[in-house]
DNA sequence: CCTATTGCCTTGCTCAGCAAAGTATCATAC
DNA sequence: GTATGATACTTTGCTGAGCAAGGCAATAGG
């Protein structure tokens, strides 16, 4: 199923802050893990994500710091200060309400 | 509760097209109605709603009509077209769809 | 008479996400 | 030896949703 790309928005910064609490990662393993976990449903896009994490960083809420794979080719993993932590919070609790008010209107006429 | 802004985005149009799946509305009727239901965690604006219907009503899924109240005031209802009606459960799909996916990524933290 | 509420509408702005492109390394296959 | 595809990060320019902030008009109530 394809989305209106308009569902996304809002989404995203949730989505990266939320996997950014479990553990650090770097931006192409965050793409692929939001793949996997969602059976395909989410594809964000690298314009999308690269920019958002660097926006994120500049707000304090992430930490950057380069580190070479295995293969040799270096990575750039993004971990969540604390400050950002707290961000992730909230913006996850606001998520929350969202879904949760959406359901509250929408599940008169369905389940 | 304030929300991000961001977070709305795509949701106006899937309330809006299931809220009138159950009966035709007037605007205003639409912005308290929405209220109501999720306890006044949904404020949505009159600059949102307006032209979100004007835009709807463009593309055929919604068909207006003046009708006056009891009060002598003029009220435009909107009625969902067949078209209309088939494009809100397409609509409501995704935000199902999209929720869905959104618990799986996130879930696994919380719960 | 004045203010709040109902009820509709519009203009101009911001900013999120996308498309599309570029850079570079490595593995595989031919 | 070189083409292809995956890995991995980045940028520029565009679109379009939602908002702020206003305006218009009728009614109700103090």
């Amino acid at each position: 199923m394809n989305y209106d790309r308009e569902f996304l928005t809002g989404t995203v910064g949730v989505l990266i802050l939320s996997l950014l609490s479990e553990r650090a990662m770097y931006g192409y393993e965050i793409l692929q893990e939001a793949e996997r976990r969602s059976a395909s449903q989410f594809q964000m896009k690298e314009g999308t994500l690269y920019p958002a994490l660097h926006q994120m960083e500049r707000a304090g809420f992430l930490k950057a710091s380069w580190r070479d794979s295995d293969t040799g080719r270096a990575r750039k993993y993004y971990a969540l200060t604390a400050k950002g932590r707290r961000h992730a919070e909230s913006k996850r609790r606001q998520w929350d309400a969202i879904s949760a008010a959406m359901r509250a209107i929408l599940g008169a006429e369905h389940g």
